[in-house]
DNA sequence: GTCAGCGTTGAATAG
DNA sequence: TCTATTCAACGCTGA
């Protein structure tokens, strides 16, 4: 009997290696709707937001998103096929409607491993199991199942990149069927396919800039680039790579491409491993460019396996620190005016580009939690959120975990310099200036710490500091040290685990901060005086 | 229970 | 300019 079926997609924004499209074009298959559901949760604009976008979203990720569509529309009409877009509210309530009104057999959609989306996806699962439709939904997001790691580790998520590593072994090969032509698509009924809006369409105004461009052509383009290098593909040492590049990124820029699925990070994985066997010299994970495909999938299993992994509380791996709720250090510290041009710049590029290199994302997610301003890592987590186009659940989240010492690591005293880290990449300022066109003309004596230039030094470089570049928010020489110090009492406090730390405990902690922090700004002025005018 | 060894990516200093 | 060492030091793992 010959079925109708639907392809959802939602990530996966690709036809290769795509388990679920292959199978709801193959067998009985009579007709076949590739669908997309916009999801008002994602898309409708969002006045009230910090920057133009969605309540999740900011503009460059939208826009990314629509560019990722617009070419898996055109793939798939050379297919003979096309993408239908639906909008009609809630994807779940939408998708259960075109079942039922389609008249289904075959229901095609990638494994979610995100609590929203598997909240989404079981709203639409019970209803297709009740009526009897045939539900297929491969793991073909990561390169190994979650669930299947955590079952091999005893029904806990591995909490070290080691044992995770050791428990992975080897990925799946990418599917490596070819077709050149799909079912074609059915009729609509009462459905109006609106195709891919455009981001005015949406009620957004142009997006002035943006650097890389959304799509599975892209970002094959893009891998068959960086992989022509072999050499640079053997020996990548991510730790060694420049933070302040960024007419020519350090690192291979992907991230976009696997967050969305424009590219398989099985067919990555591959075509890295082609190159591994023919190479001389290699380096190896976690270091090695296949080792951050597996720091990706650590986050994913960590993040499937962890209630609350995106929250503070009630988190089980997560230390409970008190953090300060200083909405005006947070606004400073998004807005990239701090006062330290190298943490200002990479907010700058955040903003500009959606995308900073791995090593700048720490350093000013450093600053703004455990290095200098003892923010709490959630908040900076929601502007990373929105504002980065490969922002990832899973990575961004096990991120903030990491970098704030709350979990995964905890060598609190080892802080980045928000002075000299730029600086041993970037001695003249470059990045700086190119972010922070204000400092285009301080010299790089001073570029780092300009507010240590001489009066007569800023005016002839057109930047006088406290008036058109803002003085430092704090003294990292201080902050830093009471941060330690702070760290170190946070960590007493949990030293019975995360989950014997009370509300009670952690407001008491929070007081006992906050007088210190009203004692020493009694004496600070003159401290902090004294190092403004060095 | 104890303790050495270890951990993708610190800073400052010495050579 | 680049590399190695020192400093001070965390929790977790496994013998």
């Amino acid at each position: 009997m010959e079925v109708n079926a639907v392809v959802w997609f939602r990530k996966g924004l690709r036809i290769h290696d795509n388990p679920a499209l292959d199978r709801a074009r193959r067998g009985a298959t009579k007709v076949l709707y590739p669908i997309f559901v916009l999801d008002p949760r994602y898309l409708e604009r969002d006045r009230d937001a910090f920057s133009p976008g969605s309540a999740r979203a900011g503009l460059g990720r939208i826009q990314f998103l629509l560019e990722s569509l617009t070419d898996l529309d055109k793939s798939l009409r050379r297919l003979g096929s096309r993408l239908v877009v639906l909008r009609g509210g809630d994807p779940a309530e939408v998708l259960v409607r075109v079942l039922k009104e389609w008249n289904v057999g075959k229901l095609c959609y990638e494994s979610d491993t995100e609590p929203y989306g598997q909240a989404r996806d079981a709203r639409v699962e019970v209803f297709a199991s009740a009526a009897g439709i045939e539900v297929f939904s491969p793991v073909s997001h990561t390169l190994f199942d979650p669930a299947d790691i955590i079952r091999k580790n005893g029904g806990k998520p591995p909490l070290t990149y080691q044992s995770f590593v050791k428990l992975a072994g080897r990925p799946l090969p990418p599917i490596g069927q070819q077709f050149s032509a799909l079912p074609p698509v059915g009729d609509l009924g009462e459905w109006e396919d609106v195709g891919v809006p455009t981001i005015q369409e949406l009620g957004y105004g142009d997006v002035e800039f943006s650097p890389f461009r959304g799509g599975e052509s892209e970002a094959l383009k893009r891998m068959d680039e960086y992989l022509s290098d072999k050499e640079k593909v053997a020996t990548f040492e991510k730790p060694k790579g420049d933070p302040s590049a960024f007419l020519k990124p350090a690192t291979t820029v992907l991230s976009p491409y696997l967050k969305f699925g424009c590219l398989s990070s099985r067919l990555f994985y591959h075509r890295i491993q082609e190159i591994y066997v023919k190479a001389k010299k290699l380096t190896s994970p976690p270091v090695s460019l296949l080792g951050q495909l597996l720091w990706r999938e650590f986050f994913y299993t960590v993040a499937f396996g962890t209630p609350n992994f995106d929250r503070m509380r009630g988190n089980e791996i997560c230390k409970q620190i008190p953090w300060k709720d200083d909405d005006q250090l947070l606004a400073s510290w998004r807005d990239g005016r701090t006062g330290f041009p190298w943490i200002d710049a990479i907010m700058v590029q955040l903003r500009q580009w959606g995308w900073m290199h791995h090593l700048a994302r720490h350093s000013v997610a450093c600053f703004l939690t455990r290095g200098d301003l003892f923010v709490h890592w959630e908040k900076g987590r929601d502007v990373f959120e929105r504002l980065l186009i490969d922002s990832d659940w899973a990575i961004n989240n096990g991120n903030w975990l990491w970098l704030s010492c709350s979990s995964f690591f905890y060598q609190y005293h080892r802080i980045y310099s928000p002075i000299t880290f730029g600086k041993k990449y970037d001695p003249t300022g470059k990045f700086i200036r190119h972010f922070l066109p204000v400092l285009k003309d301080m010299p790089k004596e001073y570029i780092y710490e300009p507010w240590t230039a001489p009066l007569s030094v800023q005016k002839k470089a057109k930047c006088i500091i406290g008036t058109d570049y803002p003085k430092p928010v704090v003294s990292h020489e201080v902050a830093n040290k009471q941060c330690r110090q702070k760290m170190g009492e946070a960590y007493a406090l949990n030293s019975g685990g995360p989950s014997q730390v009370n509300d009670e405990k952690l407001v008491e902690l929070r007081r006992k901060f906050d007088q210190e922090e009203s004692t020493a700004a009694d004496q600070g002025p003159k401290l902090k005086q004294k190092r403004l005018t060095t």
